[in-house]
DNA sequence: CACAGGAATATGTATAGACATATTGATACC
DNA sequence: GGTATCAATATGTCTATACATATTCCTGTG
């Protein structure tokens, strides 16, 4: 698989206005490194005279920049460059499901488990919850022209998602069904690989000890919990790509 | 009047300004899924009604939220509350010896081997350009506290990054040098799993066939390929971890 | 010299008004 | 029915102005 991200943003062709103008050409200037970390950009009235505007408009391009974390203003002392963001890159992992029919490949789903109980000592260690409550567990498949693709293991909290209570899993994916009814305000990705013991290997059609890709992702709403799931991909023929782009 | 006082009262509650005591509010309204996906929010003459404040103040708060992609807004048509995103998450690798030297731990680095050369025909497709010209290569181990914690496999373009050449890279990791030096444009990082060969498992102090965690990332300033890197770690004791913070 | 306090200044927020521009919806025409 | 046209309308940009607020700089005082 190739999860790939386009930061489509800035691709969107639409007309340079002044204010446009004026955040790619600072943009461009720190970008280029012509004004480095640390540099102190003309102030709002030198800028307002350089492009010929009012005050309103120079700052409108400059509040983006800083919406953007590109700079840091101060007030009475200036506006200056950020430090770049080193080294992050938004990550985009897309509903198994949307992705797979999205490469024009035939989707399939298979549940293998599908409880729904009172949450036991490692269910509430799983969530980071401490009171007792209700949960969904739920183990599936996912398949791509009928090669396995990824295997899901997922703890639903139904006290903080009682919908789901109402969700029929065995026809649609836990994922792609929470993505489509449960806004979210949070969520941790821990990537790690593993080898495949004979279950994983079995389920994923792959040799036992063959590599496998892991990605454990909890997801809050406001700081509540509302679900925990654990993927694994066979590892070498699935790559998960994050691009950065700027400007 | 009564609607300066009601301003007033509202600006008083805390710190948040007008504009932003409206952005907070319908944030809150789409998070909580009040407002769900596609719900058309009211026009910005409503709001600026409901809020006792010019359509200014309004716009500069919509326009925030779609900056940062929570709503969308239609000429003619209105502003609507945008799909669900699909996962996405701030992907952090940060600079190796940095991130080390934050847990307290002590670091260790080892250069094997740093070879100044023309570029041949796999360091060109490595770092996917066309012309000839001269890279550095370098290979190298990072370790914390006297544990293997990575091996670094490098590729610097000189043309693109001349000040290379007079970088010590005995004594500083190429990694922590570039991110001091270079300002980047894009980077892409392709995240897989592999198990360790032989090689590999010496270098890091593992057993082969264990789990290991492999990130190729490319870098560029403006279209033009900076450096290439592979980075391989123990993928049983190593994760990266990701987070998405929505506001 | 240390320090309190005031003046200077750059950004932050907000206003009303003006015109531009894209898109929708209705109307008229073929 | 299909299509060209046009007016209505919601957002998009920009101006000039005003006052708020945080910070720095300077100055007077002990």
């Amino acid at each position: 698989m190739s999860l790939s991200v386009d930061r489509d943003k800035f691709q969107a062709a639409d007309k340079p206005t002044l204010y446009k103008q004026i955040r790619l050409d600072i943009e461009r200037r720190i970008l280029t490194g012509e004004w480095p970390p640390g540099h102190r950009i003309p102030f709002e009235h030198e800028l307002m005279t350089r492009y010929g505007c009012s005050r309103m408009t120079v700052s409108k391009a400059l509040s983006e920049l800083a919406q953007a974390d590109l700079i840091e203003r101060r007030r009475r002392a200036g506006t200056f460059v950020r430090r770049p963001k080193f080294l992050s890159a938004v990550l985009t992992i897309p509903d198994i499901r949307a992705e797979i029919t999205a490469l024009g490949r035939s989707y399939g789903y298979q549940l293998i488990r599908c409880a729904r109980r009172a949450a036991n000592d490692a269910d509430r260690a799983r969530l980071g919850v401490r009171k007792t409550g209700k949960v969904i567990a739920i183990s599936c498949r996912h398949s791509a022209d009928g090669v396995p693709f990824a295997i899901e293991d997922r703890l639903i909290d139904l006290d903080a998602v009682p919908e789901a209570a109402t969700a029929d899993f065995a026809i649609e994916p836990p994922g792609t069904w929470l993505l489509h009814h449960v806004p979210w305000t949070e969520a941790e990705h821990s990537i790690s690989a593993i080898v495949a013991d004979d279950q994983t290997a079995a389920a994923l059609d792959i040799a036992s000890g063959a590599p496998c890709l892991v990605i454990d992702r909890h997801t809050w709403r406001s700081a509540r919990t509302l679900t925990a799931v654990h993927l694994v991909y066979p590892g070498e023929s699935h790559k998960l790509v994050a691009r950065f782009k700027g400007g």
